[in-house]
RNA sequence: UUUUUGAAUCGCCUUGUCGCUAUUCAUAGAGGAAAGUCCGAACACCAAAGUACGACACAAUGGCUAACGGCCAUCAGCCGAAAGGUUAGGAAAAGUGCAACAGAAAGUAUGUACAGAUAAUGCUGUAGUGAAAUCAGGUAAACUCUGUGUGGUGAAAUGCCAUGUAAACCAGCUCUUGAGAAUUGUACGUUCAAUGUUGGAGGGUGGGCAGCUAGAGUAUAUAGGCAACUAUAUAUCAAGAUAAAUGACAAGGGCUCCGUUAGGAGUACAGAAUUCGGCUUAUAGAUUCACUUAAAAG
RNA sequence: GGGUCAUUAACUCAGUUGGUUCAGAGUGCUACCUUGACAGGGUAGAAGUCACUGGUUCGAAUCCAGUAUGACCCA
């Protein structure tokens, strides 16, 4: 496994674990995306999902196109933060199909204030 | 040559770095519509999957096909100058219904005027209203009739393994006089029915494997056929995910548009979900072939 | 993945099955009357491509086919 791997072990997949980060969990906004987090102790790893609306994007080229590059940046952004084992839910929820840049602008900033916000 | 008409094809490419999914560990990895879910099948299941009625679908003639509501050819109607396009094109002499306004009258019809003919009436022709007016009238995309077809449910089907709980609780029904149930609209029949069955409220699981990708497959050639299509031969074939993989970045080259150049902008519609055959809808741009001659230019 | 419906005035709904007879009701809007003024009341008026595109028909909101948007059901 590379430096920037991101396999399907790390994808939240789990139904119920999902309800209860987005109800239990808290959550933080920059932009045009929206995470939620929750801290977890029976793992290990940390655990991702991303999700974008279908009332947002009607069309599934658009979702999974989103979908990807929310995933690419979480990729290669998420070393450079030590985060403890968490799982974390990324909404994107603008109207707009964006470019890779303001994606990974958005999720960097994300990740920094998660972890100003754990370590404090 | 442009325009017009028809048929068919393609659906940007290459390299590098970092990733994702599958497995043979080195390869492969999204379409012509993957879409809509409008039809037809394959395949699977149902303690009888049976019979009748109902309901629904289709409708010129002949052919193709596993099958079809699809396709091909021919005839007829309509549109077009032509090439060609298009049509839910059975039956009104089985029956029922419907037709505003206008008009004498819109079917238990046949009135009036004029003309013709006749012994006379009936009769024949013309007139006005209207979409339709005397013709065994129109309307079936009104009911209906005729012919043909359809059992129902759909991979969340179905089979196996694992994990885990509750053989608990409440209510109803029934031991042959038949309650109730058996995935179907109704009736009949058939089958099950005390370690029984139905409903309620509640508890647990919500994982894995198979089904799952080589098939009515694709391409080329030859033969048959007007064609759809069929037969034979040869070659060829690696998506298989499951909160759902097929991506990001960089560089170079195509193509289109704008611009005198430099250069700039754009590159459609759209993402597999058991698998096929069609139909319908969306689609930048490019290419090939055939056909017509009305118009414009030479 | 599979299925069932809806769309009519600015808003909420009738009418659609069964074709032609004025596309209607309430709320809101506009003008006038009533009041010293407002509310309320009364009178009058405007506002519709019957979601869109085709077809059948003499004639379509209504029948048929396709498209778009929205809602719901199955687990």
């Amino acid at each position: 496994m590379g430096r920037y791997s991101l396999s399907k072990k790390h994808i939240l997949t789990n139904s119920s674990v999902l309800d209860s980060v987005f109800s239990v969990g808290k959550k933080l906004t920059h932009s045009a995306c929206s995470l939620y987090y929750l801290k977890q102790d029976s793992i290990e790893d940390l655990r991702v999902a991303f999700s974008v609306g279908k009332k947002t994007h009607k069309l599934a080229v658009n979702r999974n196109k989103i979908k990807r590059l929310m995933r690419e940046a979480f990729r290669l952004n998420i070393p450079e933060f030590n985060l403890g084992a968490h799982d974390l839910v990324f909404v994107f929820f603008s109207k707009d199909v964006p470019a890779y840049n303001e994606i990974e602008d958005s999720i960097k900033s994300l990740l920094l204030s998660l972890s100003k916000t754990i370590k404090s």
